[in-house]
DNA sequence: TTTAGCAGTCATGAGTCAGGAGTGCCAAGT
DNA sequence: ACTTGGCACTCCTGACTCATGACTGCTAAA
């Protein structure tokens, strides 16, 4: 087993790949993601002309099979990428692409039309890329400790219940209700509230876990009772939530020929319904500086071995907050995943951006 | 294809069941569900003392199916109940059960333990009831429309944008951004919410969409492109969005022998994903009285033939408001099913009660 | 009306077999 | 020193057969 988030090497020894050789695994990989079925050196010499026998490409094969970059599912079969194969394949051999025009025009009216809730970013954006993707997309939400507070309204709903209503950078309104027993009238609320926006404003919401919140209120005028109501009600607040993850299109898993095994689906089913195996799969990738991938054991989970990831940090204002993935089995195209995800991110920065400046 | 909805009749003359058969039939449901093989004569006399031979519960078990309560996967298969035979065994035949103890006080405990916002509250819902009904659980949530305005406010952002909270009777609090071209000061906004909040508090949210908004901010003596935001936040806020459908439990269908065909699987789960079909097959039962099923062919969809749904209705505040339902296989184990739907509904309705006194 | 018995049906799983895709290796060619 | 044609070998796949067993319907006797 490899650390976590270390790349497969090949093999202790791996020789190095001469061109041939590395057309050659490239030319498998390709064929492979588009069949699913392993390559055998016949049709390789048939569908590209490789200039060279399939005896050629035979010894060839053997010896990427020898370094750790193929596997035969059994003796009569052909050849199929390994872990190595396709890391290899992926940071020193393939063709990066870019969006067609056609889909980066859909996923920017996506976002013309984007509601300005961030839940509904978030849900709108795994549904596109899942879709796309023709993969399961999922999405770790922003954390609440990398925004910034913004402002806060206490609003009076009866004698003694009110609702705090916390508005970060990112937009997203964050609201508690708190209960308290003293009698106040919503403009007490109201002036309370602004002592609060003055005495806060701009903090992160982290710092906000360690702000003096008694204090203001006390001397506002306020009793301690509403006072250390308010200020559960800011923690509570403030407080990051289990991280939201939304996903969407595991219907597509089961068009995979890898997935037909019902043991398997079942497997990758539940994780991703259980959300924290998800979570800790690509919480990593929060510090990425683009589109990355793992691949297989990569993963350092037992359970998806079968699988890959692609990830993409996305920004606000400078800070990565969160992270959108693209997870479908190894057999994946990687260059077009790569540039959806990437692609996709940079319009939710640019919306995040937008909303910043309103 | 019978009517939408309409329970299926075993058959146009179908004949009454004497006590005899209907113990057979409930015995060949019960058999059935328990152990998902198609039940032959055997089996019964063998499991469940009859008093009678095999030959003898061939001789009704023929009847039944000529009545249509049952079927015969193949020749010299046993039988599994039809439509019509789960219907009749629901209708009139099934002992009802109730919760087991520990099972309610592993609700009531959830529930104690609660969010007060309504999104987690459905959240946690589906969660619990996919988890103890070992099937798939979603729910439809309140709709706006059968909420009542409780309140409004206004919040000043930046010189031209601001965040409208409308909270409603069940505590939720909505939100939308507006922006406009007027210069205006926080003091002015609190000074429009309560207008608004006079003018308006006490109306449904139904009615809300029907309100001369702008007059009010007019007389409040704001410009009118003010008023133009200010309205159009107040309707989006009231309108209906899709029902918010949350579902869990999707792992458990994998159990289930009858969805070992991944094209069946397949199906389900694009339903499942969709929510648009979830909801038109549940909308219905908002009007209910309690607990109900649909069986097979009643859902009205070919596509889901092959699974049964228990649905409640649950309530707030005397007004029905949305639907738990449970999405399982035919062969559910109706009676539990049932009294679980209907003990978490009146959980639900009574965490509802509770944060409404507040 | 019930029951025992029996012939008939049919899904299931094991076993067999031919076909074919693919390999590895060797010896000859360049 | 590569490359290539050829050939023997492996092993998956799908089709086919066949015995087994679970179950039925029917008949005739109780």
């Amino acid at each position: 087993m490899t650390a976590k988030g270390k790349p497969v090497a090949a093999t202790p020894l791996a020789p190095p790949l001469d061109q041939r050789k590395a057309f050659i695994l490239a030319t498998i990989v390709y064929e492979y993601v588009a069949t699913a079925e392993p390559v055998g050196s016949q049709t390789l010499t048939q569908k590209y002309n490789l200039g060279v026998s399939s005896a050629t490409i035979r010894n060839e094969m053997a010896e990427l099979e020898a370094g750790g970059y193929l596997v035969q599912p059994h003796t009569s079969a052909g050849r199929i990428p390994s872990d190595a194969g396709y890391r290899t394949y992926v940071d020193r051999l393939m063709q990066p692409e870019s969006l067609s025009s056609e889909e980066a025009k859909r996923i920017r009216d996506e976002y013309r039309a984007a509601s300005r809730e961030l839940d509904g970013v978030i849900e709108q954006t795994t549904r596109l890329v899942g879709e796309l993707a023709h993969n399961v997309a999922f999405m770790i939400a922003p954390s609440r400790e990398t925004q910034t507070f913004r402002h806060i309204q206490l609003i009076w709903l009866a004698e003694r219940t009110g609702l705090a209503v916390l508005v970060t950078s990112l937009g997203v309104a964050l609201q508690t209700h708190f209960e308290h027993s003293e009698s106040v009238t919503a403009d007490d609320l109201t002036r309370l509230s602004n002592r609060l926006n003055a005495s806060f404003g701009g903090r992160t919401m982290r710092e906000l876990g360690d702000v003096e919140v008694i204090a203001v209120v006390r001397a506002a005028g306020f009793g301690d009772d509403l006072a250390r109501a308010v200020e559960s009600a800011f923690r509570s607040a403030a407080r990051s939530p289990e991280p939201i993850v939304a996903s969407s299109g595991t219907q597509h898993l089961l068009d995979q020929p890898e997935f037909q095994d019902l043991r398997k689906l079942r497997s990758i089913l539940r994780i991703i319904e259980e959300q924290k195996t998800l979570y800790d799969l690509v919480a990593d990738s929060i510090n990425d500086a683009g589109p990355t991938v793992r691949i297989g054991h990569e993963l350092g989970s037992d359970e998806i071995t079968e699988c890959s990831v692609v990830t993409v940090p996305y920004r606000f204002s400078d800070q990565t907050v969160g992270v959108l993935a693209i997870m479908g089995p190894r057999r994946m195209p990687y260059a077009r995943l790569m540039a959806l995800a990437g692609g996709t991110a940079q319009s939710l920065n640019k919306l995040f951006d937008e909303s910043e400046r309103r």
